[in-house]
DNA sequence: CAGTGCTATGTACATTTGTACACACCGTGT
DNA sequence: ACACGGTGTGTACAAATGTACATAGCACTG
């Protein structure tokens, strides 16, 4: 769906000399992490589904903390990144507001799949240190984006209202309709 | 910490005739998620947590599935019964608004436990048609809650406000003030 | 007080898992 | 051309895990 499938397939045998696995093998390990969960995802099912040897986990990796870490990274470092992209484009608070509203009711399928990993990648941070930087660096991130547009506490406020219904968004049976994200997004960051 | 310490110390050998175990098991499967996430929750590791033989495991739960359910729905249910009591206490919308700041607020001790496991139920849920009715009761039982005292539309909007600043709150290096979060509260409810 | 049925226990076992490691391959610089 | 170092591969193995099950003890009914 997401990651790339396999080697660009040359012959069907004997795949070596196959360059960026190791990133390749970050996003598959996403796409196992949201089919599986964390509890779920093992050295062989990633490697299955990358259509590589057992053996080129060990060698890439560490051990498997080392390559959820790195997975969990990636999906942060992108999410920022259309984070910051969204909000970049933005002229004025009305724009602004607008992209807010935007990102919280994105296109539910891929969307979908970024708040499960979200999820679990919450439940990982609350216990693995070097996970909390991940996060951390995430919010930061998100915070000073709104910053660009909003005041501090309003930054804040909206940071945590899109969590907030984004999550909602993902598990409600039936989603928030996007006029009632606005009014609330129009709530917190009114027109000044 | 929170859920009894074995049995109430009878002998030290053979504890058998043991009423309520299974409840206790489900008590300390909690605890023991809160401490390993799903992904290291064991029978053995919640045998040993509960001071019960491996095999009491599987008498009382058809599966490790069952176990994880189990604790899940129970934890729903005691923080929808809280929530219930805390919003039923309150006369008035002024009142009604300070009880939600407390909930976002409460002690960071035991709600930091609670929010933890919140993602490791949200993350599963996420993938078991069964906890997707735990999080969907739950969801409808504050909502109902909410709307004793807001109209729908705020009352959603209060339920994903009150989950994004918990979740940042537990998350963040120096949680946002309380202030801030009445401050909030009261954008998102206003004194009508 | 005897019997009956539920509860409790310990162990056994097949699977799955993470990880190590010895060997094969190939691009690259000399 | 050729060695060499990084890359890739397959397999092996110990540890951990879920689950089944035969046996044992206790409470409670009549």
């Amino acid at each position: 769906m997401t990651a790339p499938q396999g080697p660009p397939s040359e012959k069907p045998r004997s795949r070596r000399h196959d360059p960026g696995r190791r990133e390749r093998l970050i996003d598959v390990t996403l796409d196992v992490i949201a089919e599986n969960g964390v509890a779920g995802t093992t050295h062989r099912k990633v490697a299955a589904a990358a259509n590589v040897p057992l053996g080129s986990m060990t060698y890439h990796f560490q051990g498997i903390d080392e390559l959820l870490a790195a997975a969990f990274t990636k999906l942060a470092d992108l999410t920022a990144d259309g984070f910051e992209a969204a909000l970049s484009a933005a002229d004025g608070p009305r724009q602004a507001r607008e992209a807010v509203v935007g990102l919280i009711t994105g296109d539910l399928l891929g969307e979908r799949r970024s708040i499960l990993l979200t999820y679990e990648l919450y439940a990982l941070a609350a216990r693995r240190p070097n996970l909390r930087l991940v996060t951390d660096t995430w919010m930061a991130r998100s915070r000073a984006a709104l910053e660009r547009h909003f005041d501090p506490d309003t930054a804040r406020m909206l940071d945590a209202l899109i969590e907030g219904l984004s999550i909602h968004r993902a598990l409600a049976l039936n989603p928030m309709p996007v006029q009632t994200v606005r009014e609330a997004v129009e709530r917190i960051a009114p027109d000044s």
